[in-house]
DNA sequence: TCCATATCCGACCGGGCGGTTAGATGACCG
DNA sequence: CGGTCATCTAACCGCCCGGTCGGATATGGA
């Protein structure tokens, strides 16, 4: 018998979990009792504590997780990017994934404040962390001329607010499909960083063909240069051209 | 006298109505304890019930002042701004300001969900009509030329999630002012959105001047055309140039 | 087969919170 | 001065929820 007894607790420690997340998406923390959890899955709120020493852990449980995700975003979107605008983009596509498909433990993030003392600095400590890297990617986008100047720490704020505010407007059975709204996000950044920012974008999100690369990764290669931005292209392509340098400091 | 019996009743409610926004804000709806709210007053919890039939109440309330904010901002927006884009960026910059400086009742938006049915409703129509009309500001904006073709539904969005999301990182004493922080809000969600997107942004938004006209509002009036959008400026300029049609459908 | 252990339930406890009530205080008005 | 009403408090109630406990059932190993 393949599942052994360690298993099978492993993986209703997770169901237990995924169900936690859940709920506490839907209704808030505060406001789902354990019972809520434990009735979700079928058995009484006692039988939670064979997995979770109280609601506490729970929470912290789902920021782990939660941050955990994050991180292996990031790493996929640095592996895949050819630059630094690519790289972010791609990292985000990922996050925003998340959140949406995966039942999302992440968004539980509005709740920070009822962790108790230490989860919360932990939490808050990957959380700096992840944002650092994010910072850093903007940056580097900056450096090799795939991302406008800009001020980093803003953009990785504005950006972050609008990934964390999808699940408040998501509908599951509704007419925008997960892979569409993580294109059409992407898109709509890669028009605010973009040193060549696009000239138009898809004006109905629910007609983004189904599989669309993101991060415009997967455009024409960019017949001239590589990996560092094609720079303003040859002539009127499907890019905005941006005037003059001002602002900029 | 000039402070009638009523007219020092009014201001108590006021007075309870901002209190419990602060608390609710900062710890959320479930997590604030009517007495909570009362000790900050100085005064004890059945004092509330003075002014307010029940905690639930006391939400809607917050939820009725943080609408109305909203409304006023749209109608300021749509009275100052030149164009689409000029007015719905005037109308997020109050949006915005409103949220950062003004105690903000609005942030309370996260706990939609406490709402009692019929006050949910309410509130979520108001919501929807905000939202709504915002959209026409950006249908408005692709049609006069001053915003790129997207699809207004998804932008919205994308605004309003990072707009929501100021008040998790915003610091009250920090170094970055709320008018400046409002500017340079303004400024990204500008790039995002004009035909003809800026070439730089501000790189650090702590050096942004104070008075700072927001929305491009203050820019020179544009030397040649008037009201709807420039277009394409004359040559090399502060503005990047877009290429092509593509992408729009 | 029998014991040990894991799993889960029903019942319970203690505390906190929303909400109520009775009464004390004081301001206004005739 | 006396009556009325607004204001606010202290004390209390009932409910719900997090957490615990003892016991019933099942599972697996020796």
């Amino acid at each position: 018998m393949f599942p052994s007894r360690e298993d099978l607790h492993e993986a209703k420690r997770q169901a237990v979990l995924r169900q936690a997340a859940t709920s506490f998406n839907a209704r808030g923390f505060h406001a789902t009792s354990l019972a809520d959890v434990a009735a979700g899955l079928g058995v009484t709120k006692a039988a939670l504590y064979h997995y979770f020493p109280n609601k506490n852990a729970l929470l912290a449980a789902c920021f782990d997780h939660a941050m955990a995700l994050c991180f292996a975003c990031l790493d996929k979107g640095r592996a895949e990017g050819r630059n630094g605008r690519e790289r972010l983009l791609l990292t985000l596509s990922g996050y925003i994934a998340q959140i949406i498909d995966d039942l999302s433990c992440a968004v539980v993030l509005l709740e920070e404040g009822a962790l108790e003392a230490d989860d919360y600095a932990k939490v808050i400590a990957e959380r700096d962390r992840f944002e650092k890297a994010l910072r850093g990617l903007v940056r580097e986008g900056v450096k090799d001329g795939s991302i406008v100047p800009c001020d980093p720490k803003l953009v990785v704020f504005i950006m972050l607010g609008a990934l964390n505010w999808v699940p408040k407007w998501y509908r599951p059975g509704g007419r925008w499909k997960p892979e569409q709204i993580a294109a059409a996000l992407a898109e709509v950044f890669d028009r605010t960083l973009s040193s060549t920012p696009a000239a138009a974008m898809t004006t109905e999100v629910a007609r983004i063909s189904g599989r669309r690369a993101k991060a415009r990764a997967a455009e024409p290669p960019a017949p001239a240069s590589d990996p560092p931005d094609p720079g303003p292209p040859k002539r009127r392509g499907t890019r905005a051209r941006t005037n003059g340098a001002a602002k900029a400091r």
